[in-house]
DNA sequence: CTGTTAGCGCGTTCAC
DNA sequence: GTGAACGCGCTAACAG
């Protein structure tokens, strides 16, 4: 071990995690030591004695969505430049696979938790509760978090993207949204659609449809949403590469954007600013969310009392899938 | 502890990790026990006493780019199915901070690491030669792995694009690649793109832009190309974000695709098959880089002999944005 | 099939 | 400013 290489055993330990208590003289040799032989310390044994491991545990529905790659970017700028390391978990958007898990990760003794929503299994509330570290509830605005929250209003949002169509004219909507169950972020969304309806008086004009973002679920969505009722003159994607597809799906049927009808997104992901037409749509700060989250994980490690709920804001983008003023038809 | 629920102390140890070797009754009991406590094992002491921590090591650029997620999904469905966490660390495309990432990761013990590319500093193939745990890198398909490898020729791929460009007709060349420096995988491209050119007799029409993968920077390379260079008939884009902005900038200037230009990505994303036109583009296994990467590394952790390069197939995937056969042109 | 003993590699606490 | 003892919670090895 290192420990011969110097002249001491708990030094090396002290020259590594509190510097400033050692010897200068001291400390260089133990460096050096160190640099020599290429020790790299337990962080195992160090986190079973000193009963904090630097590692945060996030899980999310799933990485291959966009916006939560940018969260966990977020996360993992603020956390790795303190030092800290992030496990990983995917959920799938089921309950029961985070209960697992949450329970898989608090096994490895995590500083932290990072967890997606506010809508979880029973069980991970009582694996939550019991166990004593901080946990951060993200991308939702929960009345009560199960400790802290970072997120925004998804209903809010959602009204304020009806409300943006209404401004425009639009009178018939329809709204293209995640699978709800399990998924209080798209139940928000669609809670401040109906809002939304009811108080700008407009009218619904067929069930919201459910699909899992993609392209070619868009794509189909709009398909279905202009045959059944062709008198629907906008549509309210819950997330951009539903309403990206969709204009794609416009422009092969040469429907006319935002004229014949209206497109609207949520995320602001780069593909609506470079779409053709541009696609308006309510930007989220997604990776403030990660980055925030992270912070307060680290003040409350730090052992400051911090304000559990932070609610970030949201932003109508007004491109040129939606008309801006009321046209002539209302 | 849940010890004093049932009747003993390791038996707990073994009725969770080795079911088989422990009498049925005295399980159900410890089981039991369990269930009632909420006893969650201390797999950091677990870890620590058994030397073999269930955690794999994961090193990305970046979770950003949806290559790599679809990389880690695959990791993850693989290894979680096994039990194994996942400790992610972005390297942000810098051998210095992958470096960084390889020893924090290695202080965590974990049972594997996975890592991208095949260009790694200095003290990375240093670390890793001294740590005696398997390494997988992805992506790359070098002569001499540091351990195992699972990915493709990223030369032949490219080359296969141009192949196919030549079979189009085109003639006259540009290359639109991520930045290459300390990026083994665009370094690959190029260089198949320049083998392609000799080999078809084509020319390049100015030197290789590099830019990150961004629809905005397809965009403004399909610009930079098209005002410099008039007269080149094909691009080459390296990957299907910067084709898919390339498109998107052909539409709003009016500029014919696939006839007054032709346009091929790399990696076959969703929105290849999408766009309009749809998207030439060379299909590379994403996911299964992942998934073989896991397996690989289980089974070699299973102390299995196994074979330690697997290369993958790619295919180029002929859609509209370029010409099928030799138009009138040549 | 089950228990006992010992120790994984550190950090804590308390001496010096 | 440095060191010695002890223990974190678990599993390896060996007994019984």
């Amino acid at each position: 071990m290192a420990r011969l290489a110097g002249v001491s055993a708990i030094t090396v330990s002290r020259a590594l995690n509190t510097p400033q208590k050692v010897n200068e003289a001291t400390r260089n040799a133990v460096l050096k030591a160190v640099e020599d032989t290429g020790y790299i310390p337990n962080r195992l044994a160090g986190s079973l004695a000193s009963n904090r491991s630097r590692t945060v545990g996030v899980i999310v529905p799933t990485v291959t969505n966009s916006i939560f790659a940018d969260k966990i970017k977020g996360l993992s700028d603020v956390l790795s430049e303190a030092g800290y390391q992030i496990l990983l978990g995917q959920s799938g958007y089921s309950p029961e696979v985070e209960a697992e898990l949450v329970s898989a990760l608090l096994a490895q003794s995590p500083s932290g938790l990072v967890i997606t929503g506010s809508a979880h299994a029973l069980r991970t509330h009582t694996l939550l509760g019991r166990a004593d570290i901080p946990v951060v509830e993200t991308w939702t605005n929960a009345e009560a978090p199960v400790d802290m929250q970072v997120g925004f209003s998804n209903e809010d949002a959602a009204f304020a993207a009806v409300a943006h169509l209404a401004a425009g004219g639009y009178r018939s909507l329809a709204l293209v949204v995640a699978p709800m169950v399990h998924n209080d972020r798209a139940l928000g969304r669609k809670r401040g659609f109906d809002r939304g309806l009811a108080h700008f008086g407009l009218r619904q004009t067929l069930p919201p449809i459910e699909a899992e973002f993609s392209l070619r679920n868009g794509a189909d969505a709009l398909a279905r949403v202009i045959e059944a009722q062709p008198q629907t003159d906008a549509i309210f994607f819950a997330n951009d590469v539903l309403a990206a597809g969709a204009l794609l799906e416009c422009r092969r049927r040469n429907v006319a954007v935002p004229d014949r009808i209206g497109i609207i997104g949520f995320d602001d992901l780069e593909i609506a600013s470079e779409m053709v037409p541009r696609l308006t749509t309510v930007a989220v700060p997604r990776y403030d969310i990660g980055a925030n989250a992270a912070r307060m994980l680290l003040r409350r490690l730090a052992g400051e009392t911090i304000q559990p709920k932070l609610t970030l804001d949201f932003e109508v983008v007004a491109r040129e899938s939606t008309r801006r003023t009321c046209g002539d038809r209302v």
